[in-house]
DNA sequence: AGTGTCTTATTCAACGTTGTAAAGCAGGGC
DNA sequence: GCCCTGCTTTACAACGTTGAATAAGACACT
């Protein structure tokens, strides 16, 4: 049976303290008496006592709650990363908060100016269709840092992974299993959308390497990155005639989306088409054929994020904005590779 | 340029007004005259306020955070449910903060004794490892609502699914198809596994109802409910030896990792084997063949959680424990109808 | 004995907000 | 001219906590 409200001062009360004194004790303040200490924390446990956190944040200014914000809960990447995000912000006794934005300007708007002021203390944020600018022009100066893509010049920190490469590196390994005619699936006609055009230019950049024609009927652009604008856009792609040997996919939701129209149509992967994605999520690895993907080191994405904005949260925002950038790696499988080896 | 921290004094003093006008406009009160609201507003405006949420829940008791406590955020089913939690939730106002439980025990003790104190105003849980009697002797009277299977009597809210009868209806339907020899994966020894027990208990059943006869070797134990799990336990059907045409899988995780091994060593699904999950992620829309399975009506169940949780957060704790069941579907797919149709 | 240092505990004020009670001010009816 | 009513604004206290300053006692060193 535990009060309504208890208090430092019901606490004290009952241990024939002060109230400072238990606040001493709730904080490990060196000193104060065994004895004190003892009585004290007997009277705690007695009134199950809980220190207020709403009260401790209003003396301390800060909250102890960060906020991810992503697109969406159920993209599986991003679930994923939310999963590792909050691993890593409990070790630094960190509670994290999520928002949605749907990659909707507006709502990643709201996140920008940080409309949970006073509630949070710093946000990592992954934002879709914000521009560089819409990022620079903002007012609030609560800590913040960026996740993905985009070059972003100083407005906030920054974990980035090296897009470019990894498509090229992706794109090269398709190309380096003899095929000629490689699409690419996910460019996006939105100037903002930042992930689709370096991820295209790393396929452009592996093509021109690789000694191979670039043809605009290859290249089909998505609305989304789910599973039905890849299915949809491979439909698309086989329906124009331009005939394709091996498909990279700009992530690996569109690759199961077109790995499911491929199959439904009797094609055969990857005997007729070969299929890359990114991200490596887990669905990729049961799916058959599993899927060769880009692997990055969503763990480092995390920990390394969680990092720079406890950082910034613990030392204020002197130093200037920082770039981290994280590894990725290829996972070849059967998607690319076959049943064999 | 914002300075370090405004408040309402600083707003009131700009507007020369009081403090309490000021949050007596912040906060909508109508006996406010127009151009007094305007100055303040423009003050605000100026000074770009914004209330310390800190602040106004320590006066008034309450924070707007739900907490939402589940396993893990990357089982795709709670994903889903996360989503449309933290979006049901939006539309009342609350912000949800999320702990991953694992599934571990004694993080389960911790959300059910409230280890967020004075954080939170209520939690949506969906326990694993906790017994009904762990929840009954739960000190702590912060609003929770239960999300899941089990049958608990008493303690708090609770949205629950038919699992006996969804079930018996996914067993029924591979029964249906001709199928003699319908095995089971997803039984788990431990008694607190309730989840597991329920759909146990409805496959059972309808097997009496089919005539078929119950065949230990063709209930099939999991450790856990993830595509590795089933993947394995699938491996350990076919290598006992006890032939089975059919597969109702405890969840969609299992199936898919059933599938991938069925796949992997050759078997037709459907036409070998049959096979039909649970819980109607997206994942198995997509998966070749499509997967059969149960669609709970995951928006009922985060909408009415929330709903409860809310009431029961406005209302105190006066009602008693209520139970609210949503439905559910038999969604039939490729993997037990096949291709045609 | 006097001075200084260290430990232990306390008092006080402040963080930013809002509910309560009350004050100031207008207009209407007598 | 006075009182009542209703609108608008205000002063004050309190929510639970902790940093700063301080008091009281113990002990050691001169």
């Amino acid at each position: 049976m535990d009060r309504a409200r208890v208090g430092l001062k019901d606490v004290a009360r009952l241990a024939g303290v002060s109230v400072k004194t238990v606040s001493n004790v709730v904080n490990d303040y060196v000193h104060v008496t065994p004895a004190t200490r003892a009585r004290v924390t007997a009277a705690i446990k007695e009134l199950n006592y809980r220190p207020n956190l709403s009260a401790r944040n209003l003396r301390q200014g800060r909250t102890g709650i960060i906020a991810l914000a992503v697109p969406e809960l159920d993209i599986p990447y991003f679930a994923e990363l939310a999963r590792l995000v909050i691993a890593a912000a409990e070790e630094r006794g960190l509670t994290v908060l999520i928002d949605q934005t749907g990659g909707v300007r507006e709502r990643e708007q709201l996140v920008a100016e940080n409309f949970r002021a006073h509630l949070i203390d710093g946000v990592i944020f992954s934002p879709l269709a914000l521009t560089p600018e819409d990022l620079a022009a903002r007012m609030d100066d609560t800590p913040m840092v960026l996740l993905g893509e985009r070059v972003y010049e100083g407005p906030a920190d920054h974990v980035v992974l090296d897009n470019v490469a990894a498509a090229r590196e992706a794109t090269l390994h398709l190309a380096g299993l003899g095929r000629r005619r490689v699409a690419a699936i996910g460019a996006q006609d939105d100037v903002a959308a930042e992930t689709s055009r370096l991820r295209l230019t790393g396929y452009l950049d592996a093509l021109t390497t690789a000694g191979l024609p670039a043809d605009d009927r290859l290249i089909v652009p998505v609305e989304d990155y789910h599973r039905a604008d890849g299915a949809q856009a491979m439909a698309t792609l086989l329906d124009s005639g331009a005939a394709s040997d091996a498909v990279f996919c700009f992530n690996d939701l569109l690759a199961l989306g077109a790995l499911r129209t491929l199959l439904e149509r009797g094609f055969a992967v990857p005997d007729d088409v070969a299929l890359a994605g990114f991200d490596d999520i887990e669905d990729g690895r049961y799916a058959t054929p599993t899927l060769t993907t880009i692997s990055p080191d969503k763990a480092g994405i995390a920990g390394r994020a969680v990092e720079l904005l406890a950082d910034r949260i613990a030392g204020g925002s002197k130093v200037a904005a920082r770039e981290v950038r994280v590894g990725h790696q290829l996972e070849v499988r059967e998607s690319t590779r076959g049943r064999h080896a």
